[in-house]
DNA sequence: GTTGGTGCAAAAATTTTGCAGGGTG
DNA sequence: CACCCTGCAAAATTTTTGCACCAAC
């Protein structure tokens, strides 16, 4: 795991600091979507508010993470899958958004469909967010 | 549309005061989505930031309009169809943002593909966003 | 007249920016 | 050692809450 994250950080030409470590570590462990907040109580407020704001900014410019649309519009965000490329997410699986717990699920397995647009718009990424329940929920 | 706005207002039995159906009609004008700041502008800031606030509160219990969650995570709501009851909404069409001039346009003509889920989800909503060029921006 | 909505003020919460010190390569 | 990252402080922005007044029914 340690090394994993060295590696990734490494190959974008990030420098290995401690709260870099630390948030990748959990964005690797949740394997989910991981908001602002819970990154702060996760490390124990370990680290200042604005690191975790400039973790997350860096993060989100090298393609490591993006960040998924919610029904309450919070802010969440997640792991990239390896296939991103700085600026360029190929993250188009699904989101599921439980409306009774209001936990969000990358539903990696469901690619986002093709659709056809209109004429005149070039489209750049697909998202899709199905709310609803969810196993536990249900 | 003065009568139209009366109308969707009493059907909620919401009180018809200025702020509401001049809202409303920004809704009903614009035929996409509207985020707080523009709705702000539109009425040039003659109402004030509270009442923008929980009208549109108001609103989303009501189910007159619903929020779309967005690839940037900015807070945007566009109006339900009419066949959205209160806390139910069936507004699956596409919508488009564009990322030069950050125009959300509702692709109304395009459906929202059905998609397969895995077992155990239940899904209620589907929404779709496709971020990219508009025709004026390409 | 009663109920509910609005405006104002203030507080709370979230996010951004500047700068000096410290760790990384 | 040069540079980038971090923490602290402060500012800017966004959202929420309380309360008195006014408008809608």
């Amino acid at each position: 795991m340690d090394a994993q994250i060295d590696e990734i950080l490494r190959k974008n030409q990030l420098s290995v600091t401690g709260s870099r470590k630390r948030i990748l570590e959990l964005f690797l462990m949740s394997n989910g979507a991981l908001a602002h907040g819970d990154i702060e109580k996760k490390t124990g407020e370990k680290f200042d508010r604005v690191t975790v704001y400039r973790t997350l900014q860096t993060f989100l410019e090298k393609g490591i993470i993006h960040n998924i649309p919610t029904a309450d519009n919070s802010v969440l965000y997640a792991l990239c899958k390896d296939d991103c490329s700085e600026g360029h997410h190929h993250d188009n699986h699904v989101h599921f958004i439980c409306s009774e717990c209001g936990k969000t699920i990358c539903l990696a397995d469901v690619t986002v469909p093709e659709v056809k647009l209109p004429g005149g718009f070039l489209p750049h990424e697909y998202q899709m967010v199905v709310t609803g329940l969810c196993k536990e929920c249900r």
